[in-house]
DNA sequence: GCCATACTTTACGTTAACGTAAACTTGAAT
DNA sequence: ATTCAAGTTTACGTTAACGTAAAGTATGGC
């Protein structure tokens, strides 16, 4: 598998569209955990998939810290003692109800769009209209 | 309708619990426009109607700059020019392209989250099968 | 040997979106 | 008359998530 691979900073910047300074940053914050080679961090594939996961929970609105939060938990849950059990069961929870709420946001901002951009075409419409007119009274 | 009731702020604050600090901050940033009574701040139906807007813009990863933008163009769009016409209608499918881009991230994450709550559950399951061993062993 | 370049650490700067505290005004109630 | 609640302005403080600059290190090519 391609799981063996591992990747440099640059690849994973270039591949992401994130700087340097953003992965460096996650993994000063303890959501990404390079190996070295020498001073050089060298990702692993875990590590590229965390980093896809961070970016796509910024652009579902969490923060760095629930993110990590998460990570953790999900690392802990593996050697699983019943409370953590419980305790990643209701964060996970939270995150669906998260969800419910960001696709009831979505219809909605969907809906406003379509009667916006009908407006707009409307408008645009009208203005061609006139200027029609305009030319044919020029003539 | 009900369009023509007021409100002050405090109404406002509950309805969609947010701090006063915060209302009081979007008017400062142009994005409400209370008239007043003395010093007090009195909200149109219309003010209301954009702190839902901007409240669900934040839920939605949008800054408040964002959201500023889209109100202005909207107000501006009502006398209309072509030129802005053409603006907003980059604006709204710049939304709907974000729009798409969240619905496949949340697509992605139900998975994920699905998957995640099964083995939560598994390793539930395992947990109490051990403690009815112990107890069985006990007798 | 020297230079370029890709990487590193350290550290101070920046922006957005408020929080929080202090000191005032105003209308209603006791 | 005073006290209280709800509102106000002004202004400094805070947090997250990086940006940016400075200065050092390692490595391959010429």
């Amino acid at each position: 598998m391609s799981d063996k691979k591992t990747f440099n900073i640059s690849e994973l910047s270039q591949e992401f569209d994130v700087t340097t300074r953003s992965i460096r940053f996650y993994e000063d914050q303890g959501l990404l955990n390079p190996t070295r080679r020498g001073q050089n961090r060298i990702f692993s594939n875990k590590d590229r998939v965390r980093l896809k996961l961070i970016l796509r929970g910024k652009r579902m609105g969490f923060s760095l810290a629930q993110t990590k939060e998460l990570f953790d938990l999900w690392d802990e849950t593996l050697t699983g003692n019943e409370k953590q059990l419980l305790k990643m069961l209701e964060i996970l929870g939270d995150r669906r109800a998260h969800l419910e709420q960001q696709k009831d946001d979505i219809a909605q901002a969907e809906m406003e769009i379509d009667t916006a951009e009908t407006r707009c075409r409307e408008a645009l419409d009208e203005l061609q209209k006139k200027k029609e007119q305009q030319s044919l009274a020029a003539d």
